[in-house]
DNA sequence: CTTGATGTTCTAATTCTTTAGAATAAGAAT
DNA sequence: ATTCTTATTCTAAAGAATTAGAACATCAAG
């Protein structure tokens, strides 16, 4: 026996989803150069088309037809994505409280005045929808 | 080249070290029937001895002499690792926002009235230390 | 039409992860 | 003392992740 597939994007996987969730249908030049420029380091052609196809085969991503070449979307949302993200770290290290995550993050979290306000006035918001 | 090493733990290592935070030093056969209970189906002795071994390595365990096997235990704290994985997520998928996560959070998160009001109470000591 | 740039597919090397068997050691039980 | 149980080390299989070269296709430029 080996490892099981992992449902959730590996980090360089995210690298590749940020970019895409932010610029949206993408081909592959393009998709590289914002690549190089987050790691700030060059990558190959070939590295590119290759996690594409592997994630094209997760559902992660998916190709339509451009001009001349593919262009590469997102298949997942943000949203979900980091549902699932977080809800590993939750179960990971929270024992599957989310409350446990929010306090760890208000106590560890640097914010400052500003942002304690937009926090709070998202905990108003989320009091409406409260069981 | 291939991949890097991931400074992060995996998911298998992070059940290991689930149990060691919440039981403190443990010896192998205790930890394996608490890695039996948490998946749900067994596991060989040899596989926890491994990853014992690679965690070691890592750094994110440590070994004791017991009283006739050797105790093992988590070197690494729950919080720096929540920290780290959670500023994985933060960087993965909310372009380095901690903002956009707890935002993300309160907003898909299924509060009750009495966890809101905790989160509340949480951000006012949060506000005690805010710059 | 040849050449050059870019994209695509196929193949593969390397390392990490997960899993466990084989062999051995060492203490417990009878 | 021999057997049984448990722990440890060594070895390794097999899939996942990351990286890219080789080969070929294709479109644009000249």
């Amino acid at each position: 026996m080996a490892r099981p597939a992992n449902p959730h994007p590996t980090d360089g996987e995210l690298e590749i989803l940020r970019i895409l969730w932010r610029d949206g249908p993408t081909e592959l030049g393009l998709l590289r150069e914002q690549l190089r420029d987050q790691r700030g380091r060059d990558v190959a052609n070939t590295t590119v088309a290759t996690m594409l196809k592997v994630m094209e085969g997760k559902g992660f991503v998916k190709k339509t037809q451009g001009s001349k070449s593919y262009r590469w979307s997102a298949r997942v949302t943000r949203r979900t994505t980091s549902r699932g993200l977080i809800g590993r770290v939750v179960d990971g290290v929270f024992e599957g409280s989310t409350k446990g995550l929010v306090a760890h993050i208000l106590e560890d979290g640097r914010f400052d005045r500003d942002e304690l306000d937009e926090i709070r006035r998202l905990l108003d918001e989320a009091e409406g929808g409260a069981p």
